[in-house]
DNA sequence: AAATGTGATCTAGATCACATTT
DNA sequence: AAATGTGATCTAGATCACATTT
């Protein structure tokens, strides 16, 4: 199943690339390489230059900032098919966040200056990459922001949201993050995770099993997060 | 002195024009019109459909959003010379957050179609727009993140940071928000930002009377900032 | 042994209720 | 009267110190 489905992702044709000429496309696929990576690899690593675009081809990974040793912001979790870093390459010359393999991962690498030729070269795919980033930042501001207003049971409520609708599409779903990482998502520590998550148990809101989850009561869970 | 600012900052060319052709930049000014604002104006609405593309000539803005009635965030201080709400343009289709005028403001409005069309006929152009959009991103991760995770004094220490080193350019300055403003740009309470104020006063790390600063000891508030 | 979980305690900052200043 | 400021009190969630589970 995993090999199958690694296919599958594998054989993606690159985001954007239907507003490609042959050539250009051509000219971009040559310019790629693809790596593998196993759970708790760590894809790119914040700080560092930035020198190519990495595209998830299979697997889920965490884009997570370092705010200071052993201290964590889970930006969020990214899925195959979109580019990642995008404003770190056009807005900085470093990574500003890390990215780690959440299980086996396969990423296909793009060269930036093949990527950059491009933008300028073909306006239609330049449109392209201006939407991505912006829904990006549009991403980023609404998750942030409601971290920093919302009282733990409305962030914890929105994360099991995003897994259910964002992530998995499912009332049931295993997250592949320890509880340290939920509470890094969550922006709170691990122990009061461990309880908010526990409550929700004990109201019968989730069931919850290790890292199995299912969510009894949507109705409630969109309350929460609504209320903050 | 008003006017005559006023006047210099009016012939702004519009940023990225530089790599436009002369037909393409003629189209581009034909597509604008000027308004003037007073102190308080609202210029954009959050949740109201994006219609155009404002670009501040002169005087400070506050970009702002509003989390629930009555609570509010403002994401960061807008000085004349850059596009606002791009993410909101190309990654939603309502605005993402309101912009209000913290002095007499004068704003050159840019048609969208004009503006997309120009991205997709100029790639250079559109390479513009994604450093700048990305340049975006990149700024509402770090403050957002620094909100989070910070304690206060390290927030109200970037906040006199931003106003002294990315707005003001002076170690004396003087900041046309209220209290209640400062606090929304804190990620706090009127009271806990006045109390934190206060203590930098008495501590002698600022100068404070009303809404003017001095900074004293930029190197205990550069401190306070990196330890959060 | 690393991750998960629990109970006791602490504390930063929110909230509330006013007083003071502009 | 709206903005600023102060003091008293409260509380959500952090921290600490372990026990339990995988």
């Amino acid at each position: 199943m995993n090999q199958s489905n690694e296919n599958i992702l594998d054989s993606l044709s690159l985001p954007f690339e239907s507003v490609l000429l042959p050539d250009e496309r051509d000219k971009l696929y040559s310019s790629t390489n693809k790596v593998e990576y196993s759970k708790r690899d760590i894809i790119i690593k914040q700080s560092a230059r930035v020198s190519e675009i990495p595209l998830i081809l299979s697997g889920l990974v965490k884009i997570s900032r370092e705010m200071r040793r052993g201290k964590n912001v889970i930006l969020r979790i990214a899925q195959p098919g979109s580019y990642l870093g995008l404003s770190s390459i056009f807005g900085s010359d470093v990574y500003e966040y890390s990215v780690f393999a959440l299980e086996n991962v396969t990423v296909r690498f793009i060269d930036i200056e093949t990527f950059s030729w491009l933008i300028k070269k073909n306006g239609l795919f330049g449109m392209e990459v201006v939407k991505q980033i912006s829904a990006d930042n549009i991403f980023n501001i609404n998750r942030l922001s409601s971290l920093l207003y919302k009282q733990l049971p409305g962030r914890v409520a929105d994360i099991i949201l995003y897994f259910s609708e964002d992530i998995f599409k499912s009332e049931t779903f295993s997250i592949p993050l320890t509880r340290q990482e939920l509470a890094e998502l969550a922006g709170t520590t691990k122990e009061s995770l461990i309880r908010t998550l526990s409550e929700f148990k004990h109201d019968k809101i989730i069931d919850m099993n290790r890292n199995s989850f299912k969510v009894n009561s949507m109705h409630i869970i969109k309350t929460l997060s609504r209320l903050g």
